[in-house]
DNA sequence: GAGAGTTTTGTTAGCGCTAACAATACCGTG
DNA sequence: CACGGTATTGTTAGCGCTAACAAAACTCTC
């Protein structure tokens, strides 16, 4: 006969279930977790009672006992840029197919402080392992010193040798655009470089820096946006009366298109006078005045990559007993060369 | 004598901290929630004690014991858009100030059953309210007529009549955009609405609709898009032999540029010849080419007030005994028309 | 059809915490 | 200094579940 809580109106517990399909509360319990013990007509009679009932198992006591939370974490930062919710939705897929929970935690800085305070937060929360959307050098050193036994990933720029991730090899992107503007024709390729602090930034600037070395072409002075159009905008009044400026490599993709504007509105024309080429491919830079040229990183695939070895890194902790300076591993998405209007074979 | 426990290397127990401060763990559990019965002196040692052995409560004994899991859950949609990687901000901002955790699912269609999943995986997860940042009439339709206990929010579009929840006055800004174009002296204003079946979509076209009906002007047909820079540019690509058409008011700004750059390929020129005007103020509208004129929406602030309206929803469950069609409470943010250079007079 | 092996099911304990109550310590008063 | 009241601390039970073991119910063999 039932207990008496089942005609309650509260959540119906297994003990419920048990009573409503004549069992025992541990035969529910083996049904709900796949135990292949369990004669199949019985299996059927407590699906029915859980159907019946409504009947969700409680997270929290299941937790309590086995002492996994099935919930992972994400840290990310507030932004208005294009990659990282584009990571978060890849992300959350990839937890969501591995059957973890995700829960977030947002940082208004990315200093040392707020990440920190954001591990304590997941942490609190038993998550099992932590993906980390970050880029600044410095929270990501922040990250490597906090001791945790929590397994924890970055997504977004490659670091090899801090923490293991997914990355794109932004190095590898410069490259392919200044090599494309060079091959054009361009004597030598300006740079709108991201913050300093940023490893997007710098691995970036690397690779338009060593390409212009490799090819014993001078290198101008770089100058430093914050990714925002507002910068680019600004980066480029410095630049425009520069005859000699022909060819700009933006960090990003919202630089460029402030860029663009601000010699738009100087009247140096956007491929004829100077080539413009940015990074990321946001869905619009297709259909900006001009066509953005740009490098295309898929950020979703990079999400995706990050949580496969978050994954793999909490099924088998191991992985992780070398250490610090141990073989991290980093997946590496090659990024894409997008050629459209905004570049073009200098025009004289 | 402190228990056994203490020395492992397992996470620490309330009990370890109760040994270690020479008190019982249910005084330990006192000070954690802040009980005002605990001498000065016994809640410094074991504040100690806590310090010491860097204890953390145990968030599911925590959540079995009080029936509260203290987390939040956000329904999210896989979108490149703008406004809802903000309000997902701005949920989260405000989720932590309340000291909850947050949780989200995201889906990749807007449909019937993949909004009941992602409730279903928020009910697994018991958390205690849901912010859905919905826009699909039929999503929301499915939402509201899911029978569920646990509160429920829109953060979006205002609805009223259906759920509660935060929205922007997408009419109100429809309108202002129109009424501003029609003042600088069109003659009538066209329209690339969003996908039909969104509610923003809705009502912008009804407010762009009204206003020209309202100063009898003759309605164009109104050509539909699904957001995208892509959908703008091929819209204009059928409008842009109509020489009558001298000014668009775009359902958001992705769209808005695309059509600008369609016009741009055949030799329209904006503003001189079409005043175009979007919707959102991307932070990179004053960027384009020509800068962007647009109704800005802070979409942070719909997310913070949307939670807020949650938790007011969580601590007094009463107030939504009305029922379906009972008050809904709804904040309604109020947009602000951003004039810039692609709109004008017309050129005549 | 008895015995050994294998399924299938049931029973018990306890995860770490808070709620409820019980017990003590402390206070000032007559 | 005994007393009632209050501030502080301790004890016990149980939240809903799974793990570990125990018991029962089937097999199959000879």
């Amino acid at each position: 006969m039932p207990e008496a809580r089942s005609a309650s109106g509260a959540q119906p517990v297994m003990a419920d279930v048990a009573a409503l399909a004549g069992v025992s509360h541990q035969t529910v319990s083996r049904v709900l977790n796949g135990s292949p013990n369990v004669r199949a007509q019985t299996r059927e009679r407590v699906l029915a009672a859980i159907r019946t009932l409504d009947y969700r198992p409680n997270t929290a006591a299941r937790a309590l006992v086995t002492r996994r939370s099935r919930t992972l974490g994400v840290i990310s930062f507030d932004s208005t840029l294009y990659g990282p919710s584009q990571m978060l939705y890849g992300i959350e897929q990839a937890a969501r197919g591995a059957g973890y929970f995700l829960s977030i935690a947002s940082l208004r800085h990315q200093d040392t402080r707020s990440v920190h305070e954001a591990v304590d937060r997941l942490r609190d929360q038993a998550v099992e392992g932590i993906a980390v959307i970050a880029s600044r050098a410095s929270a990501m050193a922040a990250l490597a010193r906090q001791i945790t036994t929590v397994p924890m990933v970055t997504v977004g720029p490659a670091d090899p040798g801090r923490l293991s991730g997914a990355g794109v090899d932004n190095e590898a992107g410069a490259r392919a655009a200044v090599r494309y503007l060079l091959d054009q024709g361009h004597r030598t390729v300006h740079h709108v470089a991201g913050p300093d602090d940023w490893l997007e930034a710098k691995a970036r600037q690397a690779g338009w820096r060593r390409t212009l070395e490799d090819r014993e072409r001078p290198v101008p002075e770089s100058t430093v946006g914050d990714w925002s159009a507002r910068s680019g905008y600004r980066a480029a009044l410095r630049l425009v009366d520069d005859p000699r400026m022909t060819a700009v490599f933006c960090a990003n993709d919202h630089m460029a298109l402030g860029f663009v504007r601000a010699l738009h509105e100087r009247g140096r024309r956007v491929p004829e006078d100077v080539s413009v080429v940015g990074f990321d491919d946001i869905p619009e830079a297709g259909f900006l005045n001009p066509p953005l040229s740009t490098v295309r990183q898929d950020f979703g695939e990079l999400g995706r990559r990050g949580l496969g070895l978050l994954l793999h890194r909490i099924q088998f902790p191991d992985s992780e007993a070398a250490g610090l300076d141990g073989d991290h591993h980093v997946a590496i998405v090659a990024p894409e060369l997008i050629v459209r209007a905004s570049s073009a074979r200098p025009d004289r």
